[in-house]
DNA sequence: TCTTGACCCTCCAGTGACTGGAATGCCTAT
DNA sequence: ATAGGCATTCCAGTCACTGGAGGGTCAAGA
């Protein structure tokens, strides 16, 4: 398979496939033309880093995920220290974008948006 | 006043109210030493911007908010659209979050994090 | 006066995870 | 032979800082 088939088939832009073997997530072969190619195990591997991404995981993460998916003799509590670690961070994030956006909505409410200049927006910003 | 008491007083990092100066957001003025001396008019417009930034605001958001705020005759209206375009953006990354978190809480609960290597977590994400 | 330590300065590089673009080469069909 | 649609590499840019090197300045104490 050449990288544009893979990119179809994973959803993954071939510049972000080409940036993973960069840094060593995946070790596609190459043709004697130099183009890469993909055997089902990259393939597999690519749509597993895909939906990780999808759920915010970071590359780090992703290549420990990799690794453990990889071994047999894992232990399921490590693969669930990574992704409760990922949860609380996610946990974390949203409270904190909840607190911004009570703030602005609030603001948003209180601001007439018509022609004249006062703005409890700008004043709140002004004045903390 | 230097930049250490103006950061004192903004919470801002000296090395980003250096930043802020280079991308142009302020323009303190400079002592024979070639230390920067910031005035009043300074302080108040780095406590503009970190209030600005702590709700989320890019950098060019501030600009333009900083823009609006030193405009007396701005028109509320542009400023309500900026607050609430952003209000918008923090809304969409929210519903992401609370997706992923959705999906990560299920998937946490399913395994069983012990010393086998059975785990729904890495099934999933190896099979979509 | 000299030294010490806490400031200040500039410039360069790195972060994360790509993304865009230039310059170039290969493959297939007409 | 040529056209187009693939592929390749390498470089630069994104965003908002942050760290560090290498060097100048200032104020206080011996």
């Amino acid at each position: 398979m050449n990288i544009s088939d893979v990119a179809r088939d994973t959803g993954l832009p071939p510049k972000t496939i080409r940036y993973y073997e960069e840094i060593g997530l995946i070790r596609p072969m190459r043709g004697d033309n130099g183009y890469r190619v993909f055997r089902d195990s990259d393939v597999h591997k690519l749509a597993f880093l895909g939906r990780a991404r999808t759920l915010g995981f970071s590359i780090e993460d992703c290549r420990t995920l990799l690794a453990l998916y990889e071994d047999q003799d894992r232990a399921s509590a490590d693969v669930k220290q990574v992704a409760q670690d990922h949860l609380d961070k996610i946990e974390d994030k949203i409270a904190q974008l909840q607190s911004m956006q009570a703030t602005l909505k609030h603001l948003v409410r209180e601001c007439a948006g018509d022609n004249r200049p006062d703005c409890p927006i700008l004043s709140d910003l002004a004045k903390g």
